[in-house]
DNA sequence: ATGGCCTCGGTTCGAGGA
């Protein structure tokens, strides 16, 4: 079974490339961010044709999470049922046995504004609820687009980043704390190329440079785990004309 | 030094992303 996430920036834009994407890599479930749809608009026949059946959460102009199965669908929820959130963040359901948790984790702006203390916010939200959920659910993976950079090995340029938006000390924590509910980083259980990154700016021929950051991420339990036999980062469609800034990540479960 | 790109909404610029 392969689990996999990518953070699409519009999928009104890159619906084409989702689905060619899935023609070359028939994963079994695709967790997508930032479709930037409401549900009106959603592609659910386009989608269904390519072999997936569908849940999706979203709204105008921003945010918005879907969930893209081979396998049937169930006990979906939206959004964190502990944290009143006017935006579609996180889409849930179960497959195949096992919890699925697609989560568009907030950007926070800038160390110490609004936007920051809101994410950390909603990190601390979210652990609680993943804490219940996990409880529920032994055999959790939460996937998504965290806006985190865990470790400085993660980061292009970790001297220029330290302290910002997406290496502060705050969001690491709180990305360790979501490790100590008993979560693995999928990508870090087997050995990697250097400078792997699932995300480039679009400025500063960031790609090309292989100015990135490694912020999108497959966290999983405990039995996952045990069963996971690879995860990977697939740059390939970041190559592709008007491409998402990120990368999809995919983890193989055997 | 600054901003450098992309998307959306809605008009040709601002907000947000990361």
């Amino acid at each position: 079974m392969k689990i996999a996430t990518w953070n699409v920036n519009s999928l009104k834009v890159r619906l084409p490339q989702v689905l060619q994407w899935l023609t070359a890599n028939p994963v079994d479930v695709l967790c997508l961010q930032e479709t930037k749809l409401t549900d009106d608009k959603f592609p659910v026949a386009e989608i269904e044709a390519a072999g997936y059946q569908v849940a999706f959460s979203g709204q105008k102009t921003y945010n918005g999470v879907a969930i893209l199965s081979r396998h049937p669908i169930i006990e979906v929820v939206k959004n964190n049922p502990l944290f009143a959130d006017a935006q579609q963040r996180i889409i849930s359901a179960t497959i195949e046995g096992i919890r699925i948790v697609c989560a568009y984790i907030p950007n926070g702006q800038s160390v110490g504004s609004d936007k920051y203390r809101y994410k950390l916010e909603w990190l601390d939200a979210l652990r609680n609820w993943l804490q219940q959920e996990h409880q529920a659910h032994p055999n959790l993976a939460l996937l998504g687009d965290y806006n985190i950079a865990p470790e400085d090995v993660d980061v292009y340029d970790p001297v220029a980043w330290e302290g910002e938006i997406l290496c502060s000390d705050a969001e690491r924590a709180a990305f360790d704390r979501l490790l100590n509910l008993g979560l693995k980083d999928a990508f870090r259980l087997f050995k990697q190329e250097p400078k792997s990154y699932s995300w480039w700016d679009y400025r500063q021929l960031g790609f090309r440079l292989n100015k990135g950051m490694r912020i999108d991420h497959i966290l999983l339990s405990k039995d996952l785990v045990q069963r996971c036999s690879a995860c990977t980062i697939d740059r390939v469609p970041r190559k592709w004309e008007q491409p998402s800034d990120h990368t999809p990540v995919i983890a193989t479960l055997e």
